[in-house]
DNA sequence: AATATTGTTCGTAATATTGCGAACAATATT
DNA sequence: AATATTGTTCGCAATATTACGAACAATATT
């Protein structure tokens, strides 16, 4: 019989995409610090990170990519901060995919 | 032993090693896909996938390996299913994180 | 014993990630 | 104009990820 492979949601592969995003622990100090605060410069991120600049510049580049936070370049700095629509998106995501395991009810495996 | 800097908290570690497992769309299909029965066999979830099993195999190592998923030999068949605390354990620092945001009471940049 | 079934592991290749220092661009200040 | 400040981009290296088919191991069935 033909096996009926499916391809994957949108959902899955948004989730996968804000995951990825996170799936970094300089990345999860970043957006963490960064929700904190309504705004703030690339130099007080770099400052609390253990890593070169042009590395920090790169993971916001990447969060940045994946939607998670927005940049603003105020001279001669950047402005950085949470993208909201986004952040509300995730957590929606994330939220519903952690609401569905049956092993909640107890109903575990085994 | 690779000597990390210490520069992370716990949490973030933890939460960034859930998420890398999380950020790739097909083992988000294969969580989901175990996350609504109490059990399934390697075959079960293989048919679900576009891919070879040797990769979906793979899959299912990292998802074990993140802690996520637990395996049981019932010969000749493999048995995989939730890991109940570490589901648990993952929802709440997901939880935690996505609840952190200042963007959330209005207070977002710009 | 021979064969079929079920998954994992091996070997390999292509691409992505992570990191750094150096060079660069843009603006502000002297 | 020259210099300082702020971040990004470039160039490079090391490692990780993703994928596949083939080979393999373990058990079940003939």
């Amino acid at each position: 019989m033909d096996k009926q492979k499916q391809d994957y949601t949108s959902k899955q592969a948004r989730l996968a995409r804000y995951a990825k995003a996170l799936g970094n622990p300089t990345r999860v100090a970043i957006m963490e610090f960064l929700a904190k605060q309504e705004t703030c410069f690339f130099g007080e991120i770099h400052e609390q990170l253990p890593i070169a600049k042009a590395t920090a510049s790169q993971h916001l580049a990447e969060l940045k990519d994946a939607g998670l936070i927005q940049g603003e370049i105020i001279p001669p700095k950047v402005k950085y901060c949470i993208n909201k629509n986004n952040w509300i998106e995730a957590k929606t995501l994330f939220g519903e995919f952690f609401g569905q395991c049956v092993c909640q009810n107890g109903k575990c495996c085994g």
